[in-house]
DNA sequence: CTTTGAAATCGTTAATCGACGATAAACGAA
DNA sequence: TTCGTTTATCGTCGATTAACGATTTCAAAG
């Protein structure tokens, strides 16, 4: 990256690229699955569920509350953590766009030109 | 990233980071969208559309045919590029399974614990 | 006030990414 | 075969990411 050209893409790109970076990594996928499931909000289970570090799920978990699909609520020592129901629903929104612009099955068989 | 840690996860989990991957980049969303729209397939094209040089152009098909998201097929001196069907159905498979997993809009006003 | 536990931040390191220009490769046409 | 066009690859460079351990912060207990 020269120097950053994202700024020449659309802003609509822009956002739909940024929450899809946030899903762009194994640990990120699979702390989003944990909190999905158990809907009531964890916190440093996460880290007893995850193969990485403190340090590291709190870099990702970082990561994600700036990407706004997770919230932290702190609640004494310790921090709860949840979908954000507004930015996943954003998230379904852009992402679930992109991914519907392909007519389906397209019926060819897999011809290109 | 001192040691890959990707593997401790699931291989699910891996192939979902990386569809979200190959779409975390304003250019390569970009690049969908221009390849959804005029369904059949451009080449260089797409240089005369981004706002990127052709050799960065490129690259970024890379990524996104080793994702197995677009095609491309060789047409005398140029490459004619197009969504790949079966790519995009797993992506929309798996990525629309992760976004449909939190339940909709949960009811909640936005309590976290 | 001090201890203790949890979580965030800091500092570091290696690896990967994004971008570019330059060069090479592929191919049709002259 | 040689030329022009199109695309891919190479080499480079700065920026960013992923990871860790160590340290700091913060709030509840004691």
């Amino acid at each position: 990256m020269a120097t950053h050209k994202k700024e020449q893409f659309t802003s609509l790109e822009q956002e739909i690229a940024a929450i899809a970076k946030a899903l762009g990594h194994p640990a990120r996928v699979a702390i989003l699955q944990l909190l999905a499931q158990r809907r009531s909000c964890v916190c440093g289970e996460l880290v007893l569920e995850l193969p990485i570090s403190q340090s590291t799920v709190s870099q990702h978990l970082k990561e994600l509350k700036t990407a706004g699909l997770v919230q932290g609520e702190v609640d004494g020592p310790r921090v709860c953590y949840c979908l954000d129901p507004t930015g996943w629903a954003r998230a379904r929104q852009l992402l679930g766009g992109l991914l519907a612009e392909l007519p389906t099955p397209s019926l060819q068989p897999d011809a290109c030109c």
